[in-house]
DNA sequence: ACTGAAATTATGCGAGC
DNA sequence: GCTCGCATAATTTCAGT
């Protein structure tokens, strides 16, 4: 169980706004010595605090400017099978993310594509094929704000 | 209108799966000078291709282990004041992500907190307080991925 | 777009609190 | 046990070509 202190915590703010920060920066930002800081960096990847770093990309300049939340409910007899299916469909290309909720629901995929074209193509070839689909509905993201604080 | 080759691809797709990765090794990766490639991340990071770096936290270090998605419908009358409350929203802690959708509800919110008594609160006191607010439903996150391919 | 030098930054180690 | 300061290694950056 790791052990999150203050410093941690701001160390944490700094890194998710801005990931690429360098370590001299943060370490005179939240008062502690460089070496003491990278330390303490380390222990927190190490830990799976920081789960990792990524770059935030335009996706219309990746040829990607349609994106979508398209809400998937899983046939009630088929709730153990659908593991293999989330594993096979987070990892496509298309799939920016996969929430796995409670509700009517189950999940919420937030998907990117060229166009309508692609959108319909993805849904009808990898989610309406499925069996253990019961039903998706399809909408579409007119704009998406990450929040600030905390990243995710 | 930034161009982006195919280089720039293999660039972009390596930035969103590790932000944190040297120039160097970049540069051997997709086969460029260190330099060449140093200009390249800097005309995209300029021209807003990347829009930023952030760290991958873990939520529930961070005394959120809780998330929720929450549907938000706006009175049909008030959709030109949502601007205000969407930038205020978008600032609060909690909020890690704001969608803006077609379809029944005009929102979704991705929301953090440490427990449900806190959640609740959120509802009550940053959401059903609006009068432009005509109903939101809570849904608790259970899991959430990332996807692999390119970042966002 | 590449090469090579110079500045900046990251990292490991021993000492001190 | 955690922090610091210094020495070294790695990386970034900016010339000139």
């Amino acid at each position: 169980m790791p052990v999150v202190d203050e410093i941690d915590h701001r160390i944490l703010n700094l890194l998710a706004a801005d990931a690429r920060m360098p370590n001299n920066a943060l370490a005179a930002e939240v008062g502690i010595a460089p070496s003491t800081c990278l330390g303490r960096i380390r222990a927190l990847r190490e830990s799976g605090v920081i789960r990792g770093y990524h770059a935030d990309i335009d996706q219309a300049a990746l040829g990607r400017p349609m994106q979508a939340m398209i809400s998937v409910r899983i046939q009630s007899g088929a709730r153990e099978r659908i593991g293999a299916f989330l594993d096979r469909i987070r990892r496509r290309p298309e799939v920016h993310n996969v929430y796995f909720l409670s509700g009517a629901n189950d999940f919420l995929l937030h998907v990117g594509a060229a166009d309508a074209h692609m959108l319909r193509d993805f849904v009808v070839d990898q989610l309406s094929v499925h069996p253990e689909i019961a039903l998706t509905e399809t909408n579409l993201i007119f704009e998406h704000y990450r929040g600030e604080a905390t990243g995710l």
